[in-house]
RNA sequence: GCUGAAGUGGUGGAAUUGGUAGACACGUUGGACUUAAAAUCCAAUGGAUAGUAAUAUCCGUGCGGGUUCAAGUCCCGCCUUCAGUACCA
């Protein structure tokens, strides 16, 4: 019988199928385990070979738990909503849900061919109104909460409310937009009705604001800072404009410090914890007043250099400061308007190219240092950035390398405030290793008694405050889009108002054309359905709305991230109509063990579902406050590019192997041209596009040789690898294993197809250990003594491998075993039974296979990964000799057995030790910690 | 610039965490089988020197130092690559 994996696989595929073999339950007898994988976006490309690559992973480990004896929950879905369906829909017409309905379809069927282990009947799709009518509600809890920062959690908003109704809030602590209007309750009880409502604003965690946004002009919507790359769009690499816009908001920033501090409870790759880190940006220091010499307004800066505060020569506004034009003199004033208005025209991409170039006009103002009380100038640089901090920062030249840039520019004195540094080329910058001088009482303290010092001096004058700033900004959750979920709410005299639960999903509208309207309204401006009438509680037509009882809805639409920020709560009760999840799925499911995915979200993703899990937490909804416990970031797998050589001007190719000085064109093939040995067939090239038709090919003996280089695996390149084709070569089981033997997991790898006849071969010869010409070859037989050592051996091994994660070294350990067992014709089904059930995670068919053809054979259970027994593991004792500083000694190396013994004894019993000796007795014998022993004869 | 990760044969990568570096696999070369090819099986395969040979010796984990009986692994200083971030006061 020959090992036929192409039926094999279809057969057992169909099995599990018709047997819901994977489909999983509440079982409180057992201990659960959830691995999830970061959903897919089901693109119209499909899938290649390096998508799977993390799914196949978190299989080998669900399978593996299962057989440990866990209730494994190892869902898969699809975050189906996007701009890439969008944009097809534009151009072709086509209602998103078509197109994302086939590619879903697509993706399916190439997954089924890989033989995973998901749950399919808890499969969710984020553009399933049945599923976002859960991130709808979820969006309604975040508008009706606030973040009390004395509770340090966020509370409903009627609770706010009530705290106004009695006392205001002037004494709230809360996290807000800035600059709240204060207030006390008798204030609050005559605002009308609209006021209390702006106000509120201010407090709700998913809040309307006026706020500067990134607007993308050709994609026609805003972007939240982490879709932004460079200064450009991370979706097709647009330019970005500052614009300011009324959009919806989530107030992540009150987060902020949960976020960094809860970094320490959960295990992360310390890299990706790192990004988040940054990301949030937290920084202390000291916020403190300049007067304005002539004027009742102050001017707040924020620094993390108080100990500076001495070599402050002039302040520096960004040109978005309030303050900017008020305080400019008459003379300056067109000069300083001029420069606004410059720097509001810099996009993005030109402030981050022209980091270099230096800006800025003087005001004609003069602050008041707070201590010396010397006339410090004012100047406008856009240096200065209007979203960090307060906008506006105390310059001190000698201690900051862009303050001194711009002094030296506009011929600014630098007052040196370091005693012996030289700062005649650039600003001292370090922390450490410094001494102050012309810093009155400063003079002599090194930064950290300085810093303290002029805190505390700070504060008992009352001009400067300890305060915490992050780089971390609230994010924008509105999307000028179509194909994403619609916001619950609509416009009463244009206050937001939410529609309540019971009335939800507020379904996506149809539309004749996904582009946005001619007035530049987003795209479900164009839909004829789209009004909330308040009396009947049901949409109805657009042209009923009077703004008495029937409202214009919200045109806006949510953006990717928020279907994808709680759906792990979904999959572990998946059909539940009345809740996101039960309580009783929440409390034995709980939040995910193990979680696989690109570490591509680091600041989106998984940033924003640890915000709504803490967010959903604080609410009571569900009882942990971080999603995923473990994460795994695999890497990517990089594609293998053929290229040709084309003599520059002509239709001329050239072999690598003859290329000499030539002047070439590097010429991108397709790799499915290029056989194992980078052999091109260029009968195959000249079907494959025309220009190659008619082209002269120079090679030896006709053999035409590419070159191979390592890049993304991409359409463009042609270089993209279908897992399908690799199914159809060489099975699925092949792939698998092949996969994984690439390299270890989170490595970025290239991708090289002719590797995988090493794991194909391997499953011949597995094939072969049980099954020959006659039939299954397997024996009811007592095993040797080499059977068990290897088997044991590799129990071990693999079990070690598979905890730790190192799925490649795993498929090593399994040939050498398949190996060893094959020198040693082994058939005993007390070693090939239990052998088969540690290599089933990673090769479900053929395992599955051979056990049916096993049939009674097998002496042990199947369910369960056999132990390994300690008493095989005993290796021999090594001894070799070495050579140190000319004298002999000899190493030893101890055995299991032999560990714990009396040197003398060890070398009396154990035969490799005598035999090595050759009856030499040594002279000392040293013993170092550790296993070795050194004998020096 | 800052932060993080990493540099090992022709290639992908192992190395029990300080203990015979190169496991396992690809590729290459030679051989067997075959009319031939494919498939399969066997052998060799880091480099250098010596030898007919078994073998022996030396050099070898990006570079330069150090600790240690012993370093791919630990310490110090560089170089390179990849990733993230970027006027964050």
């Amino acid at each position: 019988m020959k090992y036929n994996f192409k039926s094999i696989e279809k057969k057992w595929q169909k099995y599990w199928t018709e047997n819901n073999t994977y489909k999983t339950k509440i079982d409180l007898d057992k201990k659960k385990y959830y691995v999830m994988d970061m959903f897919p976006y089901p693109s119209g490309e499909g899938l290649h070979v390096g998508h799977p690559l993390g799914y196949i992973a978190s299989d080998i480990y669900s399978r593996f738990k299962k057989l440990k004896g866990f209730n494994v929950l190892h869902p898969q879905g699809y975050d189906s909503f996007g701009l890439p369906a969008e944009q097809y829909a534009i151009q072709t017409g086509q209602h998103p849900k078509t197109t994302t309905e086939k590619n879903i379809n697509t993706y399916r069927n190439q997954l089924d061919k890989i033989g995973f282990s998901f749950d399919w009947s808890r499969e969710i799709r984020t553009s399933n109104p049945d599923y976002y009518k859960w991130t709808q509600l979820i969006f309604i809890e975040l508008f009706e909460s606030w973040y009390d920062k004395n509770q340090d959690k966020a509370r409903p908003i009627d609770d706010l409310i009530r705290i106004f109704n009695k006392s205001g809030n002037q004494q709230l602590t809360s996290s807000t937009t800035k600059n709240t209007l204060k207030f006390s309750s008798k204030q609050w009880s005559d605002f009308s009705k609209e006021n209390k409502e702006n106000i509120l604003q201010d407090y709700r965690i998913a809040y309307l604001a006026e706020s500067e946004v990134n607007w993308c002009p050709e994609l026609g919507t805003v972007l939240a800072n982490d879709e932004i790359i460079n200064g450009v769009s991370e979706r097709g690499g647009f330019k970005i404009e500052k614009r300011l816009m009324l959009q919806w908001n989530m107030r992540i920033s009150a987060y902020a410090d949960r976020l960094l501090n809860d970094l320490d409870k959960i295990d992360w790759s310390s890299s990706i914890k790192e990004t988040q880190r940054n990301w949030i940006g937290k920084s202390i220091g000291v916020s403190m007043n300049f007067n304005i010499i002539g004027h009742d307004n102050s001017i707040e800066v924020f620094t993390t250099r108080p100990d500076t505060i001495f070599g402050v020569s002039f302040m520096t506004l960004s040109p978005e400061h309030e303050l900017t034009l008020k305080i400019s003199i008459n003379e300056n004033r067109a000069e300083v308007q001029e420069y606004i208005k410059f720097a509001s025209n810099r996009s993005e991409k030109d402030r981050i190219s022209e980091v270099k170039k230096i800006t800025g006009v003087f005001t004609g103002s003069y602050a008041e240092h707070p201590l010396t009380k010397k006339k410090i100038p004012i100047w406008v640089g856009d240096y200065v950035l209007a979203s960090y901090g307060t906008g506006a920062v105390m310059s001190v030249p000698c201690g900051d390398q862009r303050d001194y840039n711009f002094a030296k520019h506009f011929d600014i004195n630098i007052p040196n405030i370091f005693k012996d540094k030289d700062i005649s080329y650039e600003a001292f910058v370090d922390k450490e290793n410094f001494e102050l001088q012309n810093s009155s009482f400063l003079d002599g303290l090194s930064f950290d008694d300085a810093t303290n010092s002029i805190i505390s001096r700070l504060e008992k004058d009352g001009t400067g405050t300890k305060e915490i700033n992050y780089r971390l900004r609230d994010a924008v959750f509105s999307r000028q889009r179509y194909w994403g979920e619609p916001f619950p709410v609509y416009y009463v005299n244009g206050v937001p108002k939410i529609i309540e639960k019971k009335y939800l999903p507020i379904k996506l509208p149809d539309v004749e054309k996904y582009l946005p309207t001619e007035s530049g309204d987003p795209p479900l401006g164009r839909a004829k359905y789209w009004a909330w009438d308040e009396k009947e509680n049901k949409i109805v037509s657009k042209n009923k709305i009077d703004n008495k009882i029937i409202f214009p809805i919200e045109l806006n639409t949510m953006p990717g991230w928020a279907g994808s920020s709680w759906y792990f709560l979904r999959y572990i009760d998946p059909k539940n109509s009345s809740k996101i999840c039960s309580n009783e799925a929440l409390d034995y499911w709980s939040n995910v063990d193990l979680y696989i995915g690109g570490n591509e979200h680091a600041t989106g993703h998984l940033l924003y579902s640890r915000f709504w899990t803490k967010f959903l937490y604080d609410r009571e909804i569900i009882p942990f406050d971080e999603p995923f416990k473990k994460l795994i970031n695999q890497g990517m797998i990089l594609g293998s590019s053929a290229i040709i050589y084309r003599l520059s001007g002509t239709n001329k190719y050239i072999s690598k192997d003859l290329l000499k000085n030539e002047d070439v064109e590097e010429i991108h093939v397709d790799v499915n041209l290029v056989n194992f040995s980078d052999e091109l067939d260029i009968e195959g090239l000249k079907k494959w596009q025309p220009i190659f038709e008619e082209a002269e090919f120079v090679s030896k003996n006709n053999v035409f040789m590419v070159e191979r280089k390592t890049e993304k695996m991409s359409k463009r390149w042609y270089n993209v690898v279908n897992p399908d084709l690799i199914c159809e070569d060489y099975g699925a089981d092949s792939l698998r294993l092949f996969e994984m033997f690439l390299g270890p997991l989170e490595q970025y790898k290239p991708w090289n197809t002719s590797g995988i006849v090493g794991t194909h071969n391997f499953l011949k010869k597995l094939w072969k250990l049980y099954v020959d010409e006659s039939g299954i070859k397997v024996k009811n037989i007592k095993p040797e003594l080499d059977n068990l050592k290897t088997l044991h051996k590799t129990i071990k091994k693999i079990e070690s491998d598979i905890e730790s994660y190192s799925f490649n070294t795993a498929v090593s350990n399994f040939m050498i075993a398949v190996n060893e067992l094959t020198d040693q014709n082994c058939v005993s089904s007390e070693i090939l039974s239990p052998l088969l059930i540690i290599l089933s995670p990673y090769v479900p068919h053929i395992t599955e296979e051979l056990w049916s053809l096993l049939g009674n054979q097998e002496s042990i259970i199947k369910e369960s990964f056999p132990n390994f027994e300690k008493k095989y593991l005993k290796e021999e004792s090594k001894i070799y000799p070495i050579s140190i500083n000319g004298k002999v000694r000899l190493k030893l190396e101890l055995s299991l057995d032999l560990a714990n013994k009396e040197i003398e004894k060890i070398i009396m019993t154990n035969d490799n030790v005598l035999n090595k000796l050759e009856g030499v007795k040594p002279k000392r014998i040293i013993i170092v910690p550790g296993k070795i022993i050194n004998l020096v004869i």
